[in-house]
DNA sequence: GGGCTAGGCGCC
DNA sequence: AAAGGGCGCCTAGCCC
């Protein structure tokens, strides 16, 4: 059964029973009430956003199972290669291309009613957020990619599961955003103070910073602003270094007693500004960080993130993320997610042997091809994203010996690239065609009277597009596992049922009260936040859920995807 | 004041 | 130790 939820002309919400033909009108405030009920029959909803439609729904307690995010379905179709029916002109005028809503701080966002409008008509002026398609536009795209999808032969079943597989992502993400990530406020000031000593008033730097700074300023006789790169890089060659920038990595070389408070200095300062009391200010309120995920948001088909940097919480500050008193965390990562991808989508049956209940690097090495794991695992990053030089270079041509399938298949996603062409995932998600810039370049080499320059130019663009779309049939192959496995961790914890640990107040939100659910996603990292008690079946929900989404991709391929898995109270211990 | 880029660095 | 792919986000510094 599927059910179309989209606004009528009016703005009031509606219900489509798309298979009944029959249009259902419901009062704004009954509209979460009478998800509940239809989700007993357990529909696929469409609509526009998830994030626009289904934010409010958790907040009123509501869960559904499955969804079809129109807007992220569309993208993927219009794109795609195995689709030739879908008209990409078709509804162009409609919005669809529009970027979900914008982010709204949480402690705002937490004070908006159900199904506001006052947001967008607060920014009037801007393109009408996805949210705001009409019923006849919704259900016009979904008839058009129902369409495209039934004309796609043989590749419908993948792009079928690819849609799939990238809703359930769109809600995994709402949820995450439900929940939060369990954060604690103290532990995390702690460390700003171990660091940096204490909160400093508006205007100053902390205490260690200035100690630091004063240091680098008497190894450097003069006053110096390690902020600001062109002042640092003058008072360095003033002291008669030879510099060529101020990174840390080009610093480490010198021999000079400004280097080491100068490294110091950069490392906290970093800390200070992407995760200090500001950050801790702005994004985590009542004992929980909200990503604001973005799925789809790259064009590989990882997710992004708008604000608060999910996707990059450095080590330091893992150890503010703390299972509530009685539950636990679940760590999972998968160990070499990529290059297993690639063993399996390739076929290569001598680079799954590699891999097979071991570390794939170690198995590397065992077969001779390098000496160290270490050499292994930069001659494979290396074949994935194509070095041309250094170690990765020199290297990951001997994987093209010993693994010549795994190798071909991004040599010629590569050449493809090259040539401006388009490549595909497994599940048939596409690159995007390069710009009219870079193919302006390669026109203008292949002419007459092009000049050594010009045909310079166009090759190092070739190359870089070609290092591209090398990577993409891989990072975006892992990313739909990524996906899949989601899928399965969210339905397999779902099934585990409620248990009475109430979760601390009320920050876990109505839908996930007792229940583990997923607080975090890092492209190959899941983070469930469950009650003590469940915790081990949760674990075993989540190792459950890697066989499955290898089963979903690579059927019976021998490719084995094992997990590093830890339960703990804090993030850091895992 | 806002918009933009470059440099830099955090994550995978 | 970086390189080689994908990102987000911060500051400084420049522009209008």
């Amino acid at each position: 059964m599927q059910l179309l939820l989209a606004r009528a002309a009016s703005g009031a919400p509606s219900i489509v029973h798309l298979d009944a033909g029959v249009v259902e009108r419901v009062a704004e405030d009954r509209l979460a009430a009478r998800v509940a009920e239809l989700e007993a029959d357990e529909p696929r909803w469409v609509w526009s956003d998830t994030r626009h439609w289904y934010r409010p729904l958790l907040a009123a307690g509501v869960r559904v199972e499955r969804c079809h995010d129109l807007r992220l379905a569309r993208a993927i179709l219009r794109a795609s290669a195995a689709v030739d029916a879908y008209d990409p002109e078709a509804g162009a005028d409609a919005g669809w291309e529009a970027p979900p809503e914008e982010h709204v701080p949480t402690a705002r966002h937490a004070a908006t009613p159900l199904f506001e409008l006052g947001e967008f008509e607060a920014s009037a002026g801007l393109k009408p957020p996805a949210d705001l398609h009409s019923a006849a536009e919704s259900m016009a795209e979904h008839e058009r990619q129902e369409a495209a999808l039934e004309a796609a032969g043989a590749d419908a079943s993948r792009l079928r599961l690819l849609l799939a597989a990238e809703s359930a992502g769109a809600l995994v993400a709402a949820e995450i955003h439900a929940g939060g990530i369990p954060w604690r406020r103290d532990a995390h000031e702690s460390v700003l103070v171990a660091a940096l000593g204490d909160r400093p008033p508006v205007g100053r730097k902390p205490r260690r910073l200035e100690e630091l700074q004063a240091e680098i300023g008497a190894a450097l006789d003069g006053p110096v602003q390690p902020d600001s790169q062109a002042d640092l890089l003058r008072a360095l060659r003033r002291a008669g270094l030879t510099v060529r920038s101020t990174r840390a990595w080009e610093l480490q070389e010198l021999d000079h007693p400004a280097i080491a408070p100068l490294l110091e200095y950069k490392k906290l300062a970093r800390l200070l500004s992407a995760n200090g009391w500001h950050w801790l200010d702005e994004w985590v309120r009542d004992g929980r960080f909200r990503p604001d995920y973005l799925p789809g948001g790259v064009v590989t088909g990882r997710w992004a993130t708008r604000g608060g940097g999910a996707l990059q919480l450095p080590k330091a500050v893992r150890g503010a993320v703390v299972a509530d008193p009685g539950w636990r965390l679940v760590v999972a990562d998968v160990a070499q997610l990529e290059p297993r991808v690639l063993a399996a989508m390739a076929g290569d049956d001598a680079m799954a042997e590699a891999a097979r209940g071991r570390d794939l690097y170690d198995g590397i090495v065992q077969r001779g091809v390098v000496a160290t794991r270490d050499e292994a695992k930069v001659a494979m990053l290396g074949a994935m994203y194509g070095a041309s030089s250094g170690d990765g270079g020199r290297l990951a041509p001997r994987l093209g010996r010993a693994y010549p399938r795994a190798m071909g298949l991004v040599d010629e996603a590569a050449q493809v690239g090259e040539r401006g062409g388009v490549v595909s995932t497994l599940l048939g998600r596409s690159s995007p065609l390069p710009s009219a810039d870079w193919r302006a370049l390669q026109s203008a080499a292949s002419q007459p009277d092009a000049t050594p320059a010009d045909e310079r130019r166009a090759r190092t663009a070739a190359r870089e597009w070609g290092r591209f779309t090398r990577n993409f049939v891989v990072q975006g192959t892992a990313a739909e596992w990524a996906l899949c496995w989601l899928a399965e961790i969210r339905i397999g914890l779902h099934a585990l049922g409620p248990t009475d640990s109430a979760s601390s107040g009320t920050a876990s939100g109505p839908v996930f009260a007792g229940r583990a659910h997923l607080v975090y996603f890092l492209h190959d990292e899941v983070i469930v936040h469950a009650p003590a008690e469940q915790a081990e079946a949760a674990a075993d929900v989540v190792r459950a859920a890697a066989e499955r989404a290898a089963e979903l991709l690579f059927g019976d391929a021998p490719v084995d995807f094992p997990l590093d898995l830890a339960v703990v109270e804090r993030y850091a211990d895992a």
